[in-house]
DNA sequence: TCTTTTTTGGAAATCGTTTTCCGAAACCGT
DNA sequence: ACGGTTTCGGAAAACGATTTCCAAAAAAGA
């Protein structure tokens, strides 16, 4: 294996001087910079990562936080775009990134989880998928020990920034179009909330009221707790009764569509995410594709800034509306 | 942070018998044991992974080789699968596992791709969802510089293992069930068989030959390459003429069941995962449903055997047959 | 009791970086 | 030509484990 040393000797210069070349400090005159360059491509060294992430203190290695599904395991394929995202940002900013299984911490108080991560070396989290009111998170990030990039959780001060879309005016946007699609406003809306107690419900729902202000809808709601199971109960028992639903996600979009079959209506129904499902039920649905392996990226990024030193913010991506036609998506 | 250091202070032994003691190894007393353990315990100590990752030449880290689909979202709910069931036992074993993204070796030449797993202290290699035939694979695993354990790959040497369930026979049990399900076996089949090099393609392919013999079936093969699409194609065309649809991966059943819809006729198909989306077409579909977490696991410690020093080995998972219908799997 | 063998525990080197600190060289103005 | 300020490069100490090698102690044998 070629090491730092190697180089060093190779170029004639201290093993130091390699290192600040590799890491881009200053006070390195172009032609030595020149001159370790070439060392590097002639052995073909490539940086030891584990030697790096033991030594440095500063740059620390960064954690995402996973929650794979054993039931519905549709949502892994958004875990999974998260990942993808985050893993090749990290690549771009050379930092080791760690996939940790939220369950790994979930038995463990404040101080366990803390010291486990702290164990890895890791000075960062990346967390997706998780909502506010989980109790180890909450802990975690309260106590500022880690650098926290923050998916759909909205926290933001000096060690934690927040990353989403804005749900609220997603929201609203999805409805809104699915309703002018359907010849007119003057409908009855029903719209499935998920988990009432969650941000990203809370926000959805302040769209979907703020909309229904605006056109003069009639609108009612139920919390679907973002459960196919329990969309597709709300809408056997209610869903005749109205000319449109709107679901809070589409895997309550899919069980609200599955509820309109059985029942041999076919009311439009439209969703949240952009989950590939979607494209595989009902002749065509509207959805609000969350481009979710760019959220993890810039997720990851957020963290090197936040460990850089930067103060947390809140970071607003983009959202696509789309209509999802049967037999289209056939890639 | 606590170190190995304070623990072995805090015990009043050397800070080797402390090693000694996490590591398990022989030559400690037993009582000297319990002082370790007891000084762990009181200070709450865990040991930092990058240090024994970077000290340890003998035990490194396992690469889990990733291939998220920018295309086919629906294969990333696999990959998550195996992810999890690998990062479970990695975590049970105590070793690191190092997720990489396979389009980051794919520029590479394999000098380049071993100089950089070989930089992150990466001992063992687990594949999941490749084909035999990649390249920057192929060489990689020839090299015999990393102990493999493969998944679907069937390659065993002193290095490299094989992890997989059995194709064929999975193939002839699900068709098979699936004939006699309807009506008898005096029946025409199409079998949509995946690409035609790779080795579960060729396995499945001789399931069915084999079953056709036994059972005296007329079938024809239509080359699908595990596309949705092409298995679409290939149903418009010719399905028509046949009673059974039978399918290499669900994928294609689901291509395969688009296409009977669209014609407006109703045979049955059937695939082979157990993907999620399976439950979501079609009135009932049987498939057969791979274990994906388990193999993930069962790879991660396969190639911890092989870091051991243990020869290479096929291991042979369990498969389940499963009837999925329509409207049951909500969750 | 005095070797000889086996256990057990400790000191120190090692892994490959990063980073601090310091001295030498170069540059500047007077 | 000389003090003073920058700029640059090098030696060495971390980082926190693992592991080798060796000495002391204990057990066994004669």
């Amino acid at each position: 294996m070629t090491t730092i040393r190697d180089v060093a000797k190779h170029a004639g210069v201290a093993v130091s001087t390699v290192s600040k070349v590799i890491n881009h400090y200053p006070n390195v005159s172009e032609e030595t910079v020149e001159r370790v360059r070439q060392a590097i491509d002639e052995l073909g060294f490539v940086p030891n990562s584990v030697a790096a992430a033991l030594s440095s203190k500063q740059s620390g290695r960064i954690a995402i936080l996973l929650n794979p599904s054993t039931q519905t395991q549709a949502i892994d394929e958004i875990t999974m775009q998260y990942l993808t995202g985050a893993m090749l940002s990290a690549q771009e900013l050379r930092t080791e990134l760690v996939p940790i299984l939220f369950g790994s911490l979930e038995g463990k108080d404040e101080t366990e989880a803390e010291r486990y991560l702290e164990a890895q070396n890791i000075k960062g989290l990346v967390v997706c998928g998780m909502s506010k009111e989980d109790y180890v998170l909450q802990r975690l990030v309260a106590r500022e020990h880690f650098k926290c990039a923050l998916v759909d959780v909205p926290i933001v001060n000096d060690s934690t920034s927040y990353i989403g879309l804005d749900h609220k005016q997603a929201q609203k946007d999805i409805a809104r179009k699915t309703i002018m699609e359907n010849l007119g406003p003057s409908k009855e809306i029903l719209y499935i909330s998920g988990k009432m107690n969650g941000f990203v419900s809370e926000q959805r729902l302040a769209g979907m009221l703020e909309l229904a202000e605006e056109l003069d809808l009639s609108m009612s709601v139920h919390c679907g707790e973002f459960s196919e199971k329990k969309a597709r109960e709300i809408t056997l028992k209610y869903g005749a009764g109205y000319d449109i639903i709107v679901c809070a996600s589409d895997l309550m979009a899919i069980g609200a569509m599955k509820a309109l079959i059985e029942m041999d209506i076919f009311h439009p129904v439209c969703g949240f995410d952009g989950i590939t499902l979607m494209g595989y039920v009902g002749k065509q649905m509207n959805t609000v594709r969350q481009n979710f392996r760019e959220i993890g990226a810039e997720a990851v990024r957020e963290c090197a800034r936040l460990m850089g030193g930067e103060k947390g913010q809140s970071v607003i991506m983009d959202h696509e509306l789309v209509r999802l036609e049967y037999l289209d998506i056939i890639v």
